[in-house]
DNA sequence: GTCTTAACTTAACAATTTCGTAATTTGTTG
DNA sequence: CAACAAATTACGAAATTGTTAAGTTAAGAC
């Protein structure tokens, strides 16, 4: 029986951070491939399909942020989860880190159990489909339905508004890049300007009268609850 | 992606049939286990519990009618549907296929469409256990009558509205998509135009002379007293 | 079998809603 | 402040649905 746990990509330039982080992911059954910079990394997520990639956010030979970035424009990443590995002093690009799609982050150094939790938790939410209704205190997006309820009260979006407020609150806190969201509301054959985005989004904005999605600048947007 | 369609155990001794009829019916959702003859059929139903057997009629090692003879016998396998695989040239077999139990029989050579959609009518019938009276205050839809009551009056509907409209009431509130209504009261392998919802649903809100069938504009449409 | 009627489907066009873009203004970043 | 990204606004195009009437099909009566 040897049925890996899920295939996760490790990159660092640190090759003592890269076997701690395989030692202890192996430990518990991933499968691990490692780069050692963010252009090995995209040459080698081509080639092994990982499901988790852990990006480094400093190192040379494009910098995890911008690996980062690229992968994300690519749909093929789609479904690909991505965790940040940061060095504590370097709070505000913790923070960089999610603006830019990354759904997690790591503080360094690495704590190896707090490291498999978080790869663990990761792959849980992986494995769950999408539920019909997205339920927040106040607020709830019900697919099936097609109604967001915002206060006991019901709005009715037309379709691409509703698609787009459902996508964006999937994953709140998420950010998704424009390309992503034209990707997935639009679909890839379809070719809309980006100021399209925009105004379904002022559109929701307007009819949810809430600061639900928040932009982020050069980016894309993302939902979040404040 | 999403919980299957139906467990389906496909018999036959001929390989490539076995695998044409296994991708077919997976790409459309359905969870499929083969057996190469009667004896092996037998065993593998019991572990697989299958809703739906699709049993080849000529086989060594006890043929197709014989084998639908014993599970008929069992009544473990009452509620399980049968479909013949039968070679054109055998017509009497066919006959005999539906008398010794079968519920449905598919002539050979293989028409995928052909095969899918017949099976997906099986499931769409082994799936009727909807209540037979649906019960709103001052609306009562009847299906065992085939009559709907709104406020204490009887109002008969045509077979193709009345299921329309009992299909959008048994999940009030839910949307239907365009798709998803043609294929249940349609059947996949119908073809009608798109309008021809709508002409029903319009027909059906004439006579009931209220809004219970809502529009969603790009999407479908749902039931709801509001 | 033919007739008759109701049910069903289609086609054509009207009405409506949704969508996408352009033009302009506002806001941010370096 | 310059350069760029995003927010607004308004409007026409495109897509979707509603409506009507007429053609087809199916079922039952005779």
């Amino acid at each position: 029986m040897d049925k890996h746990q899920g295939k996760i990509l490790v990159v660092d330039d640190e090759k003592d951070i890269l076997q701690i982080v395989r030692y202890n992911l192996e430990l518990h059954g991933f499968l691990v491939e490692t780069a050692e910079n963010g252009v090995d990394a995209l040459a080698k997520a081509k080639l092994f399909k990982p499901e988790l990639i852990i990006l480094d956010v400093m190192m040379p030979h494009k910098d995890g942020i911008q690996t980062c970035i690229e992968l994300r424009a690519n749909p093929e990443y789609d479904e690909t989860l991505i965790i940040f590995l940061t060095a504590l002093s370097d709070e505000p690009s913790e923070i960089r880190g999610l603006d830019v799609g990354a759904d997690d982050y790591i503080a360094k150094p690495i704590k190896p159990k707090l490291l498999v939790s978080r790869v663990q938790s990761a792959f849980r939410r992986i494995n769950k489909e999408e539920p019909s209704v997205i339920q927040f205190p106040n607020l709830e997006i019900n697919r099936s339905r097609f109604l967001v309820i915002y206060n006991g009260q019901e709005i009715a979006l037309p379709r691409k508004e509703f698609e787009l407020f459902a996508l964006l609150a999937s994953k709140p806190g998420r950010v998704f890049l424009r390309n992503e969201i034209l990707e997935k509301i639009w679909g890839n054959d379809v070719i809309v300007g980006d100021r399209t985005i925009d105004v379904h989004v002022r559109k929701i904005r307007q009819k949810m009268n809430a600061d639900f999605i928040h932009t982020v600048k050069g980016v894309g947007y993302k939902f979040e609850i404040r």
